[in-house]
DNA sequence: TTAGGGTTAG
């Protein structure tokens, strides 16, 4: 830029460049009004304007505090920037210089858009309301843009239904509204009213835009209606909307959780650009659907294509560990977090938390939670959950009480965790108590995980006719899993009469449940009825229904090792058959007598001690003993129910070897410890 | 000269 500029030149270039951010050209047209001491309150505001646009804060908050004179654009360019660049207190702080302005600006439809929407980020409420009183008596509110942001303050300050009192309020709503209002009843689980607001907006509004196929794309996938969410992305196809990035990984969001996989791959193959957020929706979409070891692939193909995680892909590579219980990968990925800053993000935290206590390393979880200075909800939550599932119930009741104390209100989750720690520790009337009065005082309906609970916590004290009235005299949405709980009771308690009568039932509702005729079969083989359970396993074979192999996995210096029953593929498995039998003799010498299994029934008799000797966790907790260093904990994971005769030798073996293992069966953690397990030996 | 609603986790 040659000479000096015009007035009138500076000021058609500055319209130009706030149009396109062009921030070099904006800093050379500062410098050259500087020189030429024409700077005004209008081009001082452009400035601020582009400055703030760029992300150049500082800049602009240089250029506004230099002027001698503001304006109320002065002061609403310089809000939107620090709103923009994620400091809404800074919106507020500015407010109350410009109350403070000799001039007095009078702050209009611009300022409050801003500050009401800072107050939306802040859950400002009381500012909030007090901005409503303003704008109602100053006339503002007929503004489409302030109804807009007041609909949205209410929905994320207040609640869904003084959002609807706005939107109701308003003459001639407009897209926006629709759009927020279906996001605000999203945003409180209310599907039917999200939906009731769609089909309204079908007949009000004409042109959607962008936004509402994210709001849609959003209720199809909370609502689990892949049909419909096609027929929208087909509507999206044909109106070209697929390449804006918020789009494309609410369609790929869609898919994962309606649970399309597949569908949920190819969008997000065909997604022209790609960044943070649309990785991380494929990878929960791979977790949500089990496809874990998938899901931590892409977490390493998307850093190879040079995107950085954020904290939520952090939480979802975490809660895939915790899936898979991988204490290694769960371990690296921590180093990782410490590494980008991001042990400062809750949502993380409570993601390690959760990943240590699924892991069976419930010390970490420990750690991770007492270093926390500032604990949600969800932090309690995964506490107590953390501890019930690992055993710890004196523990999970000592946090519970705690969290009342830090007066955190409990939810539906944590009583999920109190119900399982008093099953534990075998406190019926606590139990019944939680569910009949404390959360009913709450507020909180008991739901059927809570009547599990104590289904299982009759059974646990040996109360199974209790458990089979309360199951029959309880109003609740029994399912497979609390009629298993019975009916495993059963089995443990010897009780076969009952059983017989449960298992029937359960038998008549879902007649091919492989896990109930493997209860069944179970239960007569400790009661020695052998053909009873030859009948079984005929019956199970008319049916075609066939029992799940046995798998237990272990990981080892970034290895994962793989074994079942009768596969001899691992190539140390004469090492391990070595020492397994060694050990198996040595146990004997303290009292351990092998016992026959249900698994067993297709096995000749003599043959029996012999299978027993390689069952996969065995084999698992041996491979461990003879590759990891001495006094280094042995973490294993299981796809069954672990068999009786596995948890007497392992708990023995935990004993003659002094090493703590850990087996995450298909139910429960088992961590044996010096000859004892965690579960009491009730699973 | 200045403004609003939106994608990922539990």
């Amino acid at each position: 830029m040659r000479g000096l500029v015009s007035s009138q030149t500076s000021l058609s270039l500055l319209k130009i460049i706030s149009k396109t951010n062009n921030l070099r050209l904006g800093k050379s047209v500062h410098a050259k009004l500087i020189i030429s001491n024409l700077c005004d309150i209008i081009e001082s505001n452009y400035l601020i304007d582009i400055y703030a646009k760029c992300g150049h804060l500082t800049s602009a908050r240089q250029v506004f505090d230099l002027m001698p004179n503001r304006n109320v654009v002065s002061y609403s360019s310089l809000m939107a920037g620090y709103f923009h660049d994620g400091c809404p207190s800074e919106v507020l702080s500015v407010l109350k210089i410009m109350s403070s302005d000799e001039l007095w600006p009078r702050p209009n439809e611009f300022i409050f858009a801003t500050v009401l929407a800072s107050c939306s980020d802040m859950q400002a409420f009381k500012m909030g309301q007090q901005c409503h009183a303003y704008v109602l008596k100053s006339g503002l509110s007929f503004h489409s843009y302030i109804r807009n942001v007041l609909l949205h303050m209410y929905s994320t300050c207040s609640g869904v239904e003084d959002a609807l009192k706005v939107f109701y309020s308003m003459p001639g709503v407009d897209v926006i509204s629709f759009n927020s209002m279906i996001n605000s009843f999203l945003e409180h689980g209310r599907i039917w009213d999200a939906m009731e607001v769609l089909n309204n907006m079908v007949s009000e509004i004409w042109q959607w835009d962008h936004i509402t196929y994210v709001a849609v794309l959003g209720l199809c996938a909370d609502s689990k209606d892949s049909l419909l969410g096609r027929q929208v992305h087909c509507q999206i196809l044909n109106r070209r909307f697929e390449s804006n990035l918020f789009v494309g990984s609410a369609i790929v969001d869609m898919y994962g959780k309606s649970g399309d996989s597949s569908s949920a791959r190819s969008a997000f193959n065909e997604l022209s650009c790609r960044n943070v957020i649309s990785w991380t929706t494929i990878m929960a979409a791979c977790t949500q659907n089990a496809s874990l070891e998938e899901s931590l692939k892409l977490f390493i193909k998307m850093q190879v294509d040079c995107v950085q995680p954020n904290d939520l892909t952090y939480t979802v590579a975490l809660n895939t560990c915790a899936g898979l219980a991988a204490l290694t990968n769960g371990n690296s990925l921590k180093a990782h977090i410490e590494k980008t800053g991001y042990m400062s993000h809750l949502i993380v935290c409570n993601a390690l938390i959760n990943m240590y206590s699924k892991s069976g390393s419930i010390e970490d979880a420990e750690v991770i939670f007492v270093d926390l200075t500032c604990k949600d909800t969800i932090t309690w939550n995964c506490m107590i959950n953390g501890y019930s599932h690992n055993g710890l119930g004196r523990k999970a009741l000592e946090t519970f009480h705690d969290m009342l104390v830090n007066e955190v209100s409990p939810t539906y989750v944590t009583f999920i965790g109190v119900l399982l720690a008093c099953g534990h520790l075998g406190l019926v009337d606590e139990g019944l108590y939680y569910v009949n009065h404390f959360m009913r005082n709450l507020g909180i309906s008991p739901g059927v995980e809570h009547h599990t609970c104590i289904v299982g916590l009759l059974c646990r004290a040996g109360l199974l006719d209790e458990a089979d009235r309360y199951m029959r005299t309880t109003h609740s949405e029994w399912d497979l899993i609390s009629w298993r709980t019975l009916l495993s009771a059963c089995q443990t308690h010897r009780k076969f009469g009952l059983g017989k009568k449960v298992s029937d039932y359960i038998l008549q509702l879902y007649p091919n449940d492989v896990g109930t005729y493997i209860l069944i079969s179970n239960m007569y083989a400790k009661a020695n009825r052998w053909d009873a359970v030859v009948k079984v396993r005929r019956l199970m074979r008319e049916k075609c229904i066939k029992k799940e192999p046995g798998v237990s996995w272990i990981q080892v210096r970034n290895e994962l090792n793989v074994f079942a029953s009768e596969d001899n593929r691992h190539p140390l498995i004469e090492k391990i058959h070595k020492r397994l039998v060694e050990l198996l003799d040595e146990i004997k010498g303290i009292g351990y007598v092998p016992i026959t299994d249900s698994v067993l029934h297709d096995v000749e008799e003599e043959h029996k001690e012999g299978y027993l000797k390689f069952h996969s966790e065995k084999l698992a907790i041996v491979f461990g003993l003879i590759s990891t260093p001495w006094g280094a904990p042995i973490h294993v994971i299981k796809n069954l129910r672990m068999c009786d005769d596995c948890h007497i030798a392992i708990k023995l073996f935990s004993k003659v070897t002094k090493r703590k293992m850990v087996v995450r069966d298909v139910n429960r953690f088992h961590c044996f410890q010096d000859g004892i397990c965690s579960c009491n030996d009730y699973w």
